[in-house]
DNA sequence: TGCCATAATTAGAATAATTCTAATTATTAA
DNA sequence: TTAATAATTAGAATTATTCTAATTATGGCA
């Protein structure tokens, strides 16, 4: 039997929505699957050339997959290393659009990302 | 004597604007220059340390450094992996302030970067 | 049921990008 | 000079990911 992708989607969302292919892994195989990292992979590749997953790549250590997939923000704490999704405004959208039109640019997906200190980690700079 | 760093930054300015690490270090190597790639490692991650180059992510290869370090859009093209800086608006930076204020998250960077075909390579796909 | 073709999964090797380490070399200040 | 400090280096180590070739599972059908 084909290991169920779906079982990855629903690790993603019931851990934040934001994982590594390793934190995935971990999570699989805590919950008594057995799957080799290299399935993970596979499967992660899969999905996210399918539409169903998405690819983060912040610069920072290994890339992340996020179980929402429609045009959306994403905050990058580089603190804490936590994203935060945002909906993504029309307007923003509408923006981001015009650019890539003015530039003859056939734009197949946005990636917006915002980086600086989530409110969590501020607030607990201040209490040191 | 100190490598000099502004080395790295007319390489980077005179090819384009967006090379990768190794790229640099062949550049240097070709105009004479006696370095080895653990410096333009050390160099770069200082010039971006101090806000003088920029580091860009595609999720594709190794990291590239852009010599334009204000505020911009990157259009990035999936067949030919080129980069193109496009100004960024005023309303566009707006709209991303405005966003972090209210996560009320300490924005300290933008990343807005456009995925897809560029002009040139939607041209050669039509002409085959 | 047993057999075959195909697809999925696997462990581990290989690769690529980057960082680390410890030694060497250069620079500076006294 | 000389001693202290900083920069540079080669190569090892690490990390993330992909590749490979072998194994295992699955479904169709005689």
């Amino acid at each position: 039997m084909a290991k169920d992708p779906s079982i990855i989607k629903k690790i993603i969302m019931g851990n934040g929505g934001h994982l590594s292919a390793v934190e995935i892994w971990d999570c699989a195989k805590s919950q008594g699957e057995s799957v080799s990292l290299a399935t993970i992979y596979n499967i992660l590749g899969r999905l996210v050339a399918q539409g169903e997953l998405l690819e983060i790549n912040t610069g920072e250590g290994a890339a992340r997959y996020d179980a929402r997939v429609d045009d959306h923000t994403h905050l990058v704490c580089t603190e804490c290393n936590a994203i935060q999704d945002v909906d993504m405004s029309k307007s923003l959208e509408g923006l981001l659009g015009k650019v890539a039109t003015q530039q003859k640019f056939n734009m197949h997906m946005t990636e917006v990302t915002l980086k600086g200190v989530c409110a969590q980690c501020v607030q607990s700079t201040k209490e040191k």
